[in-house]
DNA sequence: TCTGGGGTCCTAGGACCC
DNA sequence: TCTGGGGTCCTAGGACCC
């Protein structure tokens, strides 16, 4: 796999990419620490980063850390745009591109050198044509593996370019921390900490075994080999979704039917009309309740036939909700409600409600309900076709104003992780 | 006064089957 | 009569990524 000839794997990965599209549209907030986001910091440019400012931080302590932090609301759509024409450059170089989210992607360029020059080469055309064709800055991976790219090009950032040559990985690798590697979080990091290894070279001089002890089976073999070079996976096209969720953050709400009943037909309402537009149903349904601390807990029903309809979503959630609810009784008030559906097969459009099988007798084959409620979805989703998703919606849904980003954000989320037919 | 919304993958125990 | 090992599915929780 190794085998001789220069390292062809590139990592491209666009520089805080929502805060610098906002620079972008706005002149005046160039070179200024901008934050987009609001109750929380989505993303943040170099200038706020400068501060400490990071994403997933509240709002109110961004602003702590830095008072002169602009707070942008969002233009999510362009942000796809402009992530697509990206995209649209990488593939001038070669067919081989995997994208893993709007803002990276891996290429293979070992069929592209004869055309194009270099890996080095192609990485700075790409940076180049980026840079005067979008407007925005991109970072650079070139290595052997997916794994090792995506590391050189957080080590390129920002507006850089990093080539790791075949034979010299670990002379780049020994000096790094440890949490840049794919899959360190702050967790791991803390672990191995504890234990004196904080840079890559720490790490590799820790025998696998040692490492899977502290941290299982797949991480301490998964960075066993990443010391020893063993990186299998190729550039590929996009997989099937898994799964399909929704959820929403409500503030501290005192746990009342009403509030629960409400958020989650929204919820459903989103999750099944996803999949019915995927001509997807699912048999696991999973529901998270989170409690002010941030704790949370999840309920789940694998079921004997799956499900795509909105009001059967609905009432399953409810019902699994209730008993972590009930199985949490000290907890009063809650934070956010989550719905999510897996076990996924295709399902075609015009196929009625099948019965749940766990004595709900209203819902068994054929039943006037099971046939009333695929017709009732199957009305709304045409009519939101046409004239938009809030068109039209059951009338619990309409009343839900819990929700706190738009949706032009949940909408890009979606398809930030949709991939193409695979 | 604890922070968004979309996901993936791993682990561990229990049930059940052969 | 007691005991063994392996595999799969389900559930709950947690870490992590963008």
């Amino acid at each position: 796999m190794s085998g001789p000839g220069p390292a062809t794997i590139l990592h491209a990965d666009l520089d805080a990419f929502y805060a610098s599209v906002e620079q972008l549209l706005d002149p005046r907030l160039r070179g200024k620490p901008v934050a987009v986001g609001g109750g929380v910091v989505l993303a943040a440019s170099y200038e706020a980063k400068a501060f400490g400012v990071a994403a997933g931080m509240a709002g109110w302590r961004a602003r702590q850390l830095c008072p002169k932090l602009r707070f942008v609301a969002g233009h999510f759509r362009q942000y796809q745009q402009l992530g697509d024409q990206v995209v649209d450059v990488l593939g001038h170089y070669t067919p081989n591109v995997e994208r893993i989210s709007i803002d990276e992607a891996f290429l293979d360029v070992a069929g592209s050198t004869h055309l194009f020059g270099s890996p080095a080469a192609i990485a700075a055309q790409i940076r180049s044509r980026v840079r005067d064709e979008v407007g925005l800055a991109v970072s650079v991976g070139v290595a052997g593996t997916k794994h090792l790219a995506k590391i050189a090009s957080q080590v390129a950032k920002p507006d850089g370019l990093v080539v790791v040559e075949r034979g010299r990985e670990l002379d780049f690798l020994r000096p790094l921390p440890v949490e840049l590697v794919w899959g360190v979080g702050p967790a791991t990091r803390a672990q191995l900490a504890a234990k004196g290894i904080h840079t890559i070279g720490e790490l590799a001089a820790t025998p696998t075994p040692l490492l899977q002890g502290l941290l299982g089976q797949a991480v301490g073999a998964k960075l066993g080999a990443l010391a020893t070079d063993r990186d299998p996976r190729r550039v590929q096209g996009g997989r099937r979704a898994a799964s399909v969720g929704a959820q929403v953050a409500l503030g501290r709400r005192w746990a009342e039917p009403d509030v629960i009943r409400g958020t989650l037909a929204y919820l459903a309402d989103r999750v099944a009309g996803r999949l019915r537009a995927a001509g997807q149903a699912g048999r696991t349904i999973t529901v998270r309740v989170r409690f002010p601390g941030m704790r949370s807990v999840t309920r789940s029903i694998t079921l004997p036939r799956p499900v795509s309809a909105t009001l059967t979503l609905t009432e399953v959630a409810a019902e699994l909700v209730a008993g972590a609810l009930a199985d949490n009784s000290s907890e009063r008030q809650i934070t956010l409600l989550a719905v999510s559906v897996s076990h996924l097969v295709g399902q075609p459009a015009v196929q009625l409600e099948l019965p749940l099988g766990f004595g709900d007798e209203r819902l068994r084959p054929g039943s006037e309900i099971g046939a009333a409620r695929s017709a009732v979805d199957q009305a709304v989703d045409r009519v939101r076709a046409r004239f938009g998703r809030e068109a039209v919606g059951y009338a619990t849904v309409a009343l839900s104003d819990e929700r706190r980003v738009p949706d032009e954000f949940r909408e890009l989320a979606e398809s930030s992780l949709a991939q193409p037919e695979g």
